[in-house]
DNA sequence: AACGTGACGGTTGAA
DNA sequence: TCTTCAACCGTCACG
């Protein structure tokens, strides 16, 4: 029934069944149960997250890989082993094993990246709230993206950390009470960051391409 | 056959 | 204390 099968979400199609064992390297059937249904694949570990992938190998879904692992993969690729044989032999994803390969070679670590937790927010160091402060007070009637752009003249903040505009009409929402700047939507607003955006994206394309992991 | 990549379901932790 | 949300995770399937 194609219907079910365009019902199940992709990751949960029980493609695994059929694909398990795969020929090519020896495997044994975890469950010693050659029968077993996809959903019997789910293992029980103190937590009952665990589970196996198509490799035969124990991954928790959203946690990264144990450290040793990690390190396995880095170390087999160091001897010259392809990745296709680390990722049979460590029974980890191929993708996985990319994955993590490529960001070696970028970073140096195998350690992986910060999970969780908000990026701070940019623009609203007192320092910079203060002199948001300053300027509308100077000229009440100032926009956003004046105050964004006078930040930036008078040195400030530079372009990597200067707040967007709306973190700017955000702050001054907070500081002064009501709207900001009265004549500005939001609509605006995001227009003109999409055009920020836009722009910095053009500047900055040859390098993340001249930087790309193959 | 090997591998890069994006969608996916999931976890985490600062705000 | 609880909720939100954007960061990351590994697997899977496609090309």
């Amino acid at each position: 029934m194609t219907a079910l099968a365009g019902s199940i979400p992709r990751m949960m199609r029980p493609t695994l069944a059929q694909n398990y064992p795969r020929s090519g390297f020896p495997l044994e059937d975890p469950f010693g149960d050659s029968f077993v249904s996809y959903f019997d694949y789910i293992v029980s570990t103190p937590l009952g997250q665990g589970r196996v992938n198509q490799l035969g190998g124990v991954f928790i879904n959203g946690r990264p890989l144990p450290n040793h692992i990690r390190h396995k993969i880095v170390e087999m690729a160091h001897h010259g082993i392809r990745p296709c044989v680390i990722s049979r032999q460590l029974r980890v994803s191929h993708g996985c094993v990319s994955k993590i390969l490529c960001r070696y070679q970028e970073t140096g670590s195998i350690r992986p990246g910060a999970i969780g937790g908000s990026k701070p927010k940019q623009g609203t160091t007192p320092d910079v709230e203060k002199r948001i402060e300053e300027y509308k007070r100077e000229n009440p009637g100032m926009f956003s993206w004046e105050i964004r752009d006078k930040l930036l003249k008078d040195g400030i903040c530079d372009r990597n950390n200067v707040p967007s505009v709306s973190s700017i009409s955000r702050t001054m929402r907070s500081k002064f009470g009501g709207k900001g700047d009265e004549e500005e939507d939001e609509e605006e607003i995001e227009r003109k960051e999409l055009e920020e955006n836009d722009r910095r994206a053009k500047h900055s394309i040859e390098g993340i391409l001249g930087d790309r992991c193959e």
